[in-house]
DNA sequence: AATGAATGAGGATTCATTCAT
DNA sequence: TATGAATGAATCCTCATTCAT
């Protein structure tokens, strides 16, 4: 109680917004209470509301940086084209399962509202992971029999540390080196 | 509004819980009202509760045939043990991907709400589809560098469809005997 | 409590718009909450919104029927063109006045909304009324010293009405009588 | 906000009736929010509450001068009894006329709460000027047809300049006298 | 003297569920 | 069997007011 009072606007602000992360991915949008983030947080729904406008700017705050960071980066740093076709691929690929293990359950919140508030959740990062992916196995030259089987593969990998994370750095940098072998091996 | 009056008990019934499925499907437990519901049946929520003691019952008659189905076949099937090793494990990702597909809005309703409501959700499909490949991988002799590369490309092969769904049939029959081959033409 | 629950749909309807008029005068809009309405019409406050979806809504319900007659009828009558001038005068200072008694305590509420909810009481009475005089007062060949002095006796005598209401109708009916020949004999 | 600082108590005070008085009159007491006064007089809520211990006692200190200068004045100068009947009349009409268009704004505002908050607004302005009124125009040998009607115009004609209000003081004038010998020369 | 930060109480509105017919 | 009508319990949000600095 006392602590809270002394917290920095910024600090209260983040506190706030943990909290909510916190109840958010513990049920759902529709499901959590402005009470009970408030509750979460230690602090009365009123001063909950002296930050945050609304539920919905709430919900907005936590998954801003998830959804700000998410391809901005990528996207920038495959346009400075320095990396050969292959490390193109394996960055998509780091960089997206790393992305995935560190914001484990911002992602796991992110897709499971993204059906019911599209217009919170302005685009389908899976999607247009995909599509990265498309493109950039296509430079590397990996033809497999097909190319669906090749997206699904990359793709699911990514897909499987949402629903396995991995915390272990190397371990993810290894996945990802093998990965890509075994599909150069497999082109045509 | 005849028609309704018309229906045997058990269509109803049916008429209900697929109306229901069409209303949380498309938002989520918590967001979707019986009135809703009742209203996209075409009947009153009164008769909603005539055949559902309350809105918790009724998701659960929804989700309950996949729930039902889901691993139980697949498990009596490898119990037969006909199948040499590698079909088991063709087998496996066949039929769960043949069920993504065929349940494709139930799962993604299912995987949404299967944190917010444990007690109704009362197992994890995809951890137990994983064990499943887990042993079945081991027994077709699939040994790619390690053993989680290995899991990663099937569960996520599977996950795959759960994103990106497929409806033709012949489409995951090949796809899922070129998976095959690749990973056992890599194994060590 | 029983006899509530055999209202016809529409007498319940008009119980509850009685209900909140009485409390909307007592008080205003924003001081008169729907919790206090309900307990007035001795219903939840649910049944109150299955009525009107809004307490905005109620509120026009509740004063839409003086709103609606106001100046409706009035004009429609003088635009029949059947009185001589000196009866057009007397048939609007008539109108107005008995109208003011009929809805007196509506009328003192939509005076006091206003200013306060121009959206929802579109139009100004007294403004129309005012113009309504002025042309019938100069029809009738009312000329008192000058044109103010002459609506303001006119504008003037029906607001009294707001103020000192009389139920009485043939009161109403001399005193406009005698208002018409006390200006007319002081016309110029 | 410079500026602020260096008010003196006195004009701070004033300052914040000022702007409570322009949010009071554009709304209503309860439509209101202490908030709202606090951003107009471009100063915290807490102070605020430090010139007035709650929105109540601010808004009994808006009212406050006109209540009190309401009847006051003209009682004790009617008391003085220097003037004639017919003179006396003119004035408290006069009187009435100044003080409502000096007032306007807070008129309207009064009378809009007076049935809101009559522990608030402990008298009936328009009560006692009518009562103040009967007497004087009985003394002044006013006598129409019958008392109501006379009382009506009288009345009447001040009420008017609460919805038609006028600025300039000689027409006020004008039509006080003007209304008065239209009168006498109607009396019986 | 002034305020940023905080809150208990309450306000409009919605929801799952029940009652009476 | 079916439903129109009804509601207690919450839900998001706001307000007047107080506390700590």
């Amino acid at each position: 109680m006392d602590k809270n009072k002394r917290m920095t606007k910024e600090k209260r602000r983040q506190h706030i917004i943990d909290a909510a992360m916190e109840r958010f991915a513990e049920s759902s949008y529709h499901a959590t209470t402005t009470a009970s983030i408030a509750k979460e947080a230690d602090i009365s729904e009123v001063t909950l509301y002296r930050y945050f406008s609304s539920k919905e700017e709430l919900f907005k705050a936590v998954i801003e940086p998830v959804l700000a960071e998410s391809l901005e980066k990528i996207e920038i740093k495959l346009q400075e084209n320095k990396l050969d076709p292959t490390n193109k691929l394996k960055y998509i690929l780091k960089n997206r399962i790393e992305f995935i293990s560190n914001n484990h359950r911002m992602i796991t919140l992110i897709l499971r509202e993204r059906n019911i508030n599209p217009e919170i959740i302005p685009f389908d990062y899976i999607e247009r992971t995909h599509a990265l992916l498309e493109k950039a196995a296509e430079e590397a030259g990996i033809k497999l029999i097909n190319k669906e089987i090749t997206l699904r593969m990359l793709i699911g990998s990514i897909l499987s540390f949402i629903y396995f994370p991995e915390s272990n750095s190397k371990s993810k940098e290894d996945y990802v080196n093998q990965l890509v072998v075994i599909l150069k091996n497999n082109s045509l």
